[in-house]
DNA sequence: CGGACCCTTGAAGGGGATCAATCGACGTGG
DNA sequence: CCACGTCGATTGATCCCCTTCAAGGGTCCG
């Protein structure tokens, strides 16, 4: 498959990230290293490893976990178009997590020792990384406030609603009706649920008609009694920087 | 009191955190806009505010927390001196969690509005800032797997050394003691336990010698130990930039 | 056709939540 | 100087959400 350039990236066309000027689309073009296409259950990074790489998520899906030194597994999030991976090796050494293919993916790859002359020269970009870095947290602290506060039912509901307004955003899947390539247990280990709960109360939401995930695909009929059952703001999904 | 300079700045001091040469002090001497002091309970961020200001913890400890809709509180994490608050107000336009000082603290104040020169000519504070944001990502990775996989025990046993380690890289306690002046309501509202368990808790962990936290001060005979109790790898704390 | 993988469903047990009450420390006003 | 209210730590009793154990079913593939 031919590399695509920055100047065509279809990533541009996501209402939900923000296009970048011509200047900063020519200086990508340079930082830009190569691409890479992988399988379903490829790690794209592994926790603990020093990757020389970093990569923005052209297609396809993924998700990052983290592992105990007992084997429990915890799934930080899910990975979706637009993402920027690895920006903590990149800045701090070593990778804290892993990342894992679960559909092909396409990645944009980018030299982490590049990352120096991004900072020198584009304050604009600059800017985006610690933008991307800075929205990052807030997710995960939304998330934090999740496991800790709410019950099973709601954490389904709301971790739903999330990944059902992401993709929205990316403009993938139609009406009230998206893509969603995990098993039941991937959604058990980031919820902190077991997969026997997880998979009653992905039921109980079904005969509700709250949210039907099955068969790969997520259907939300009202995101409002969604968000209602997660006991949470809708906020709309922010625009935001991608390189 | 009076101002403090950045050339002689405390926290330069702490063996945790990497000092600055000599022309990134004159910068962050002229991007700091001057100093606050609180009195315990203050509110210094509010979630769903706009704040004009960025801070840097100079002395003192607060906490960081969200509460959603029907009033349940997440602690997010803890506040300590060297952090930097408010990044994620200065980069996405709102804050998404409040902050509150326990203690009195004394904090150095940046404008929002400074932000972009700051990107535009010290690339290597930009970095630095990118750092931090990659930094607490990190970390709230790591307490997004506590949440998701630990038990109580474990949990708690998890904070305590987290809290240990990071006191005693700022040099702040003596020996195996270190301050921690929470109330146990807000280990329990961090960790997503009840009081009562976290109290019960504590105490079996106290009477098996593995950490004493009470009257304001956590003692740790064997961090080894409790790292164990944690399930955790005993890793050192990093080193990191500060502004 | 057997095996791998994932989803589904029933039954039983436990970790932790909730309810409730006591106690100590502290500050404040009479 | 003491009565009293507040706040946090403590401890006992009860209950339930969720885990664990166990088993069956569907689909895909070699």
């Amino acid at each position: 498959m031919k590399a695509i350039s920055c100047k065509t990236c279809p990533l541009q066309e996501c209402e939900l990230l923000l296009p970048h000027d011509h200047e900063r689309k020519s200086f990508l073009e340079d930082f830009k290293a190569g691409e890479m296409t992988v399988e379903p259950g490829t790690q794209i990074l592994l926790e603990g490893a020093m990757t020389p790489n970093l990569y923005t998520v052209l297609d396809g899906m993924g998700l990052r976990d983290k592992t105990l030194r007992d084997g429990r597994r915890q799934v930080i999030n899910f990975v979706m178009p637009g993402d920027f991976l690895g920006l903590q090796a990149g800045v701090m050494g070593e990778m804290t997590n892993s990342v894992e293919a679960v559909t092909p993916m396409r990645l944009c790859v980018f030299r982490r020792d590049d990352l120096w002359t991004l900072f020198r020269n584009q304050p604009e970009l600059s800017y985006a990384l610690t933008w991307i870095a800075a929205a990052e947290e807030h997710f995960l602290g939304e998330t934090i406030a999740t496991l800790g506060q709410r019950d099973g039912k709601e954490r389904i509901a709301w971790a739903l609603l999330k990944l059902f307004q992401r993709m929205q955003g990316l403009g993938l899947g139609e009406n009230r009706r998206v893509p969603l390539p995990f098993r039941q247990q991937d959604l058990a280990d980031a919820l902190g649920l077991s997969l026997v709960h997880t998979n009653k109360t992905l039921a109980r939401l079904r005969s509700e008609g709250v949210a039907n995930w099955s068969n790969g695909h997520l259907t939300v009929p009202d995101a409002e009694a969604l968000a209602t059952v997660a006991v949470t703001d809708p906020e709309p999904v922010q625009k935001r920087p991608f390189l």
